[in-house]
DNA sequence: TTAGATACATACACGTATGTTTGTAAACAC
DNA sequence: GTGTTTACAAACATACGTGTATGTATCTAA
């Protein structure tokens, strides 16, 4: 084959990444060869080794596609100050669903990180990274909902941390869910969802006494 | 190797189920070898193929053993009737969360389901089987609420079919988050979280108008 | 204009998992 | 007590995916 521009080469390179999204998600990780990827692209596993170093290379160039874009949106709600932190979160969770639901990328690769992948050593730092985006998120949903205690619009004996792992939890559920399912249109329904796991919290009952504070509990070891 | 009575057999037969759920939960399904099993449980391959078909039917065999009997607890708690269904779900879900953060065998195979298992040709069947139970586990939910809706526990306007969905996200995402995570002791707080959710659903905002009701809406294939 | 770098395709060597076949010692039937 | 079946272990054949080495036609810079 003829070497091509620098501009047709890195068009390739999304072609072979645009591949790999499709031939994951419905093979799964583990089961697709890098010649079915290749393949899928019209090309070979030469152009694949060209471009990146191996398959964890590949599928972690093809999460960052992703993730990245996601995470500066988390982090840019997160640090947008304002009067209503429960309903900017609200709404920024209605967001997210919603672009679960509409955009076929961001679909695709959370299809992959829910079903289609497995941990293990291939893509064992892509997952870890991943994890810690997670982890990140978390504490900074634990700031918010202090926030929105401070200001009133939480009862002051719920557990921020504790509602911080409700919040994602539900959310993770119901992309999760939606994802497997598909029974009906997410996005007309987001809002509807958010507006009622937030009411459970104004509305959440006393903590068992006894109990301390979330984030004061030690780590379970596995 | 010598011929062992019957009873030994059926152990080493448990050993190997054992031995598959701890490989498979440290190492994936995919990576591990039906050689790494059979060493885990201090046999061999031979030990494995004489007992099992191959990788699917063992696999298959590891999940029955935590799906079926959990599967049966599930049917028994929805059929039974009462005058306080809100209250008996909750309480039930809290034992799932329970059951899932104390029960190692519970704990291993949810984890494995999740993290450890991609959706492919070799467990395709197994998988298929889980997430029909899934369904079936959705439709009775959406019952329960209907009849918690008719004896005046929820409002008039929550869409049961939606509600059902919400209810089994949440406590998917429950449990997938606190395994990846384990950062605080579940059973204290499963109560807890079950009752803010079902609050939320109390409290629940009304529909947005326009869309129409879950089950009417058509499958979004994919 | 030409030498070298680039962007792939092709071919090959290697390891490794799988399924099967064969071996074998003990349990069980008779 | 003998034959047969059981419950495995061990050995073998096969297939397949990976990584790498090599080939090659084009682009690019000097």
């Amino acid at each position: 084959m003829a070497r091509r521009t620098k501009e047709q080469a890195a068009e390739t390179r999304e072609q072979l990444l645009d591949a790999a999204e499709r031939v994951f998600c419905s093979k799964g990780v583990a089961q697709t060869t890098l010649d079915d990827i290749a393949r899928e692209a019209g090309l070979t596993r030469g152009a694949l080794y060209w471009h990146f170093k191996n398959k964890t290379d590949l599928f972690s160039a093809m999460c960052d596609r992703v993730s990245l874009p996601m995470q500066a949106m988390l982090d840019a709600t997160v640090l947008e100050p304002g009067s209503d932190p429960l309903g900017r979160l609200s709404r920024d969770g209605a967001r997210i669903l919603r672009q679960v639901s509409e955009d076929p990328r961001t679909m695709r690769v959370f299809e992959i990180l829910m079903f289609r992948v497995e941990l293990n050593d291939v893509v064992q730092t892509v997952l870890q990274a991943e994890k810690e985006r997670g982890q990140h998120c978390r504490v900074q949903l634990t700031e918010v909902l202090r926030a929105a205690k401070a200001q009133g619009q939480l009862p002051g004996h719920v557990d921020c941390g504790l509602g911080a792992y409700a919040l994602n939890s539900f959310m993770i559920g119901c992309i999760r869910e939606w994802l497997e399912y598909r029974e009906f249109n997410l996005a007309d329904r987001s809002e509807w969802l958010m507006d009622t796991f937030f009411a459970g919290l104004r509305n959440a009952p006393p903590p068992p006494t006894g109990v301390a504070e979330f984030k004061s509990e030690p780590t379970v070891s596995k």
